[in-house]
DNA sequence: CCTACCGATCGGTAGG
DNA sequence: CCTACCGATCGGTAGG
């Protein structure tokens, strides 16, 4: 997926991995096979493996891609100088968007990450933590600066977090509001929720 | 597991409905095996059988009594002559107490009912839209009423709901704060974010 | 990229 | 509640 292209063209790696976020996405890992994948992009299921080398890869590949995206925002937004609640709601808004654009991806990096195998999976878990710990020291930060009403850290970064993941609902709906209301919608709710006014 | 006791002993067919809401929580539906099943109720994988007609029944079990106990509640808050936030709030903490004590149960009907098959996946699928609706409308007269920010109803119920399954992770983390904590941090920040004041 | 095929594991049944 | 076993399906490989 990172891979730079020098047309329009999607490899057949990024083909299938596209089409396994699909997938992955709609059945649950598990219950998508190897077969329905190649049925989805279109070749015998033994030729998948002239791409890729097991179905496990294409979960790492995809968990790992969304983390590095968020874990590159993250570092981001820290080394920037601004009062801790825009630094929150940039980060929020950001993961609206990616929820939004890379939703099957981002969907499946977020529920099915249970099925990647180690090493993939503890260090995955890592990564997940060192970045709500992350998170939660700009909210403590927030909080000492009166900014955000004394909560607890942790829950508040749960609660982001969980909310933004309901988007899935969102986007699956007959989507009667537009992706600019739902983000304006839930910036009202959740930075509202945090700060005392 | 609705059933009427005479002592404290659970039937067999209750010990195997608990130890699959623990195995799929854990594991997720296709992922876990009846051959799990059978080695966490100590018996062998044939002789669940016996008990129950297949897989599927026992998720179906898991969901369906999971979703009336939702439905219920509803009924009890929607009748009340109260102002539409206190309704919210009380729906709100029904949540997170269900999601606390009856862990296993309430994630997995919230999170493996995609492998439930027809007419049971439709018939949830109906009865979680009509919930939502319900939800939303509650909001929307808290909205007419001056109670509530003027958001998208809709938008609101997504994020309280996706907020709450955020105890999850509370749950199986090493548990920095106490259950009444964690609960009157969700109610702060939610429903102040929906809260004009 | 395909045909042919493997060993493993699955949900579930027969029969006692 | 067990032994024995089934047909189906799985991820993946060999060989071309």
């Amino acid at each position: 997926m990172a891979r730079i292209k020098t047309d329009n063209h999607l490899s057949r790696k990024d083909v299938i991995v596209t089409k396994a976020a699909a997938l992955f996405r709609e059945k649950g890992f598990k219950a998508a096979s190897m077969r329905d994948l190649a049925e989805a992009v279109g070749v015998e299921a033994a030729s998948l493996y002239n791409h890729i080398k097991s179905k496990t890869e294409l979960l790492h590949e995809l968990c790992f891609s969304v983390a590095n995206r968020f874990l590159h925002k993250m570092d981001e937004v820290e080394s920037q100088n601004t009062k801790a609640i825009d630094k929150i709601e940039k980060l929020l808004r950001f993961h609206i968007n990616e929820m939004i654009q890379h939703y099957e991806e981002v969907y499946v990096s977020d529920r099915e990450w249970k099925h990647l195998s180690d090493p993939y999976l503890s260090n995955f878990q890592n990564q997940r933590r060192i970045y709500r710990k992350r998170f939660a020291a700009i909210i403590e930060q927030g909080i000492r600066n009166n900014e955000i009403k004394k909560i607890d850290a942790a829950t508040a970064v749960l609660i982001i977090l969980h909310a933004i993941s309901g988007i899935e609902s969102w986007h699956r709906s007959v989507q009667k509001i537009s992706a600019s209301e739902l983000e304006e919608n839930m910036v009202t709710i959740l930075v509202g929720g945090l700060t005392n006014q």
